[in-house]
RNA sequence: UGGGGGAUCGUCUAAUGGCAGGACGCCAGACUCUGGAUCUGGCUAUCUAGGUUCGAAUCCUAGUCCCCCAGCCA
């Protein structure tokens, strides 16, 4: 184990849970699988970070595996990119990266294996009759007519298969598995098909190449793979995937799949298909484009592993298909930028201030701290003159309600310098306005001035500042679910990338290096670019704007359009057949079997309700069940109610009949509730304890001291010291807490093992809390 | 019933029969040389209906809604 922090989430207490057992020798190793067909984006994040944290934190390891299993959609272009990013994101995967490609020949003697073992055969249709032959959700597919091939028949066409003799599409391997099986994946699928194309590593060795669900499996269990994590909608694969690895093993460890859900963003695509419509159709820039959600576009604007990390952390694994509010990510960025971006001065569209009572031709050099307020953090020289820019938006002729910066008369304060007050607002010819002339207090230098103004804004110096690009990118798409759009290119935001041309910054800034993060004060974090930027020119990228609430009024959201539903395809003939529900199959028995349909009616005639009778008549088997047990002593209202209520879910998948329990036994136990032997609650432990174990419930109940327990003393000194054990819920049970009666009468429960009489407990209890 | 999964504040996520918690967001206030940050307070949730239980988000029954699967993609 490592001290790595322990993550919260269903699969961390999966893996928790195999350690406590033992499973695996105690062993940890996930992999990340990308396939080299695109580059990495934040949804992918989100599986690196849970992949190489998941075993980090639990003493384990990563593997870095290229599921390379497709020559046609690869390059190599696409390993490396994924490399460095999985690299920045902090995912350590040692010397263990690895190819599918590299397990090719193993692969293909697994197949050859489940041809002689009869598993798998070579299917000589055409594509356009395998589809045919898989028949759809509704209606089972049908044996090819080649499924009954022999094993030395298959072997030689196989192995024709892999010498290139036969053409693309000529043949595949398939599992022979069940064409009418529920689960379409599982009707014979195809392990192998040919592909006479170029690999990028493997180049010309094969022209065989192995399905996902076949090499998926086989890669995890070659690595030593544990805990084989993906997303859901490869939950109906796992049943596959564990039918190779049954078929081929015996393995060490042996692979399990569990699936969570992938992220969803607000205001963004994440379908490598659209992020590459994205770049062909030269949308944007490239997959590093600042506005992409890649790990390369990320980083291009600015944002950090940490940042990415800390959003992973905020928005958690689960398995509920969820959309992600764009701003959670927005809030992990800023926090992060917020402690290490220091505070520059830049001025993205200049309005000229001139400040008419300051000596001419001086220049002051400013001493400015890079944080404010942390002067021991460093400072730098920013020069000040008559001749300043200000921000444009900094200026109202006519200010609204609450304005705290400049206008006609107003004082404000410019950062890190002085007070200036605004005299005249100098018009252009059109009337706009083109220039300020201030004035400004000579006294209201530093923090010891004291002078208290409405507001601060930024500033530079006119001449002393440099020009620079500055590039301000907003998000990508202008609604929340582009994907619901009709199609997400309508979505895009016209204005996800302005480019202030005159922009100006202080003449610090000037020879930032590429990859320098600062905030622009009161505008947002900057970052300069790693490829556009110049030694002496930097180019600034707008990685987030800070939170702003004086702007964030009135802006109206689009409505969100209803997500279009998808069209399903459905192959013709099939019938659409009257959806059925257990009750209306448990009808269906009681209209086929005249015994059932009796029992229904005797049942009702002993005091069933119906909805219990039918509960109880859906099946010969339960029906026995219920009768074995009413003719075992025990009443049959209780005898329903326990079988239903309590039995029904202790059973979960096993037919009652298979049960450690036989019925005659579960009516004995039902008796002894009847009786009074025990309580509901020890009773339910009872149950499980015999569900699991079998046994007699007589004996079960001594062995377990689960009698009932009405003897006052005992039940009070119970009381006693669940109390004493719980002075802090007991002081606010009398403050008034009055809910905290259940936490207390459960405390006593438990140490009677659930054998006192609750309503006896709860009597006691609210007369010695007063 | 083709099969598989999922429904908890506006959003994301906890709570394995015993106090519905946290975070984002939003609102209000404090503070502030960033309308930022920080701090304080507040807001809002168990899909529906029955049942079992002293006690149900959790167990049972019925229903509703959403997602995935019929590539020689992964």
């Amino acid at each position: 184990m490592s001290d790595a922090p322990k993550p919260q989430n269903f699969l961390a207490a999966i893996v928790e849970a195999d350690l406590r057992a033992g499973r695996n020798g105690g062993r940890v190793v996930t992999r990340f699988p990308p396939e080299p067909n695109g580059f990495l984006h934040i949804g992918h994040a989100k599986s690196i970070l849970l992949n190489f944290g998941l075993a980090k934190a639990f003493g384990g390891r990563t593997n870095l595996r290229f599921d390379d299993t497709n020559p046609v959609t690869e390059e190599t272009e696409y390993v490396e990119a994924i490399q460095q990013d999985v690299r920045w994101l902090g995912g350590d995967w040692g010397d263990r990266v690895h190819y599918a490609s590299d397990y090719f020949e193993r692969m293909y003697e697994c197949a050859e294996r489940l041809v002689r073992e009869g598993k798998a055969y070579v299917d000589s249709q055409t594509q356009e009759q395998i589809r045919e032959g898989r028949g759809s959700f509704e209606r089972p597919g049908v044996d090819s007519p080649y499924r009954g091939r022999s094993v030395e028949e298959n072997l030689a066409l196989l192995r024709r298969m892999r010498a290139g003799e036969l053409p693309d599409g000529a043949a595949v391997l398939r599992a022979k598995i069940d064409m009418s099986h529920p689960n379409v994946l599982m009707r014979d699928p195809l392990l192998y098909r040919i592909r006479h194309a170029k690999h990028h590593r493997t180049g010309d060795r094969w022209c065989i190449y192995p399905m996902y669900d076949f090499a998926h499996p086989l890669e995890d269990a070659f690595e030593g793979v544990t805990h084989s994590i993906c997303t859901l909608e490869f939950e109906s694969n796992r049943e596959l995937y564990d039918w190779v690895l049954d078929s081929l093993g015996p393995w060490d460890p042996r692979p399990h799949q569990y699936e969570f859900a992938r992220l969803a963003l607000g205001y963004t695509v994440l379908s490598k298909r659209k992020l590459l419509q994205l770049v062909q159709e030269r949308r944007v820039s490239g997959w590093d484009d600042p506005r992409m959600p890649t790990i390369a576009g990320m980083r291009r604007r600015g944002v950090t592993p940490e940042a990415l990390r800390a959003f992973a952390e905020l928005i958690g694994v689960a398995k509920n298909n969820s959309v992600v509010d764009i701003g959670k990510l927005e809030f992990a960025i800023r926090g992060d930028l917020e402690g290490r971006a220091p505070r520059a001065l830049a001025v993205l569209a200049p309005l000229p201030v001139t400040i008419v009572n300051w000596p001419a031709g001086e220049v002051e050099e400013l001493d400015v701290p890079w944080w404010p307020g942390e002067p021991a953090r460093g400072s730098r020289k920013v020069p000040f003159s008559g001749e300043l820019l200000v921000e444009r938006e900094d200026f109202a002729l006519e200010p609204p309600k609450g304005w705290r910066r400049l206008a006609p008369g107003r004082e404000v304060r410019l950062a890190g310098a002085y007070v200036v007050r605004c005299e005249e607002a100098v018009r252009g010819p059109g009337g706009e306005v083109v220039a300020l002339r201030c004035t400004y207090d000579p006294a209201s230098l530093g923090e010891a001035a004291g002078r208290k103004v409405s507001g601060t804004i930024h500033w530079v110096d006119a001449r002393r500042s440099a020009p620079a690009e500055v590039r301000i990118y907003d998000r990508l798409f202008a609604v929340e679910q582009p994907d619901a759009a009709p199609s997400f290119l309508d979505a895009l935001n016209p204005d996800s990338l302005r480019i202030e041309q005159g922009a100006r910054v202080e003449p610090a800034l000037r020879d930032a290096p590429p990859g320098a993060r600062y905030q622009f004060l009161r505008q947002g974090y900057f970052f300069a670019d790693p490829v556009d930027s110049r030694p002496g020119a930097p180019v600034w990228n707008r990685t987030i704007t800070l939170k702003d609430t004086w702007a964030s009024r009135a802006a109206p959201q689009p409505a969100v359009e209803a997500r279009k539903p998808r069209e399903r395809k459905e192959p013709a003939g099939a019938t659409a057949a009257p959806r059925k529900t257990r009750a209306g199959f448990r009808a269906d028995a009681r209209a086929a079997d005249p015994a059932l349909r009796a029992r229904y009616a005797s049942y009702q005639a002993r005091g069933l309700s119906a909805e219990e009778a039918d509960l109880l008549t859906g099946d010969a088997a339960t029906a026995d069940y219920f009768d074995a047990a009413v003719a075992a002593k025990a009443a049959p209202a209780s005898a329903a109610r326990w079988l239903l209520n309590d039995l029904a879910g202790l059973a979960g998948d096993h037919p009652l009949g298979e049960l450690p329990l036989p019925g005659a036994a579960f009516g004995r136990f039902v008796a002894l509730v009847d009786a009074g032997r025990l309580t509901p609650s020890a009773a339910k432990t009872l149950l499980a304890d015999l569900v699991a174990h079998g046994g007699e419930p007589e004996a079960r109940l001594g062995a377990l001291g689960l009698a009932k327990v009405d003897d006052r003393a005992a039940i009070e000194a119970a009381v006693e010291k669940a109390l004493a054990a719980q002075p802090r819920e007991v002081e606010r049970y009398r403050a008034g807490e009055k809910k905290l009666l259940g936490v207390l009468l459960g405390a006593v429960m438990r140490q009677t093992g659930g054998a006192a009489d609750a309503a006896l407990v709860r009597k006691m209890l609210t007369e010695k809390l007063g």
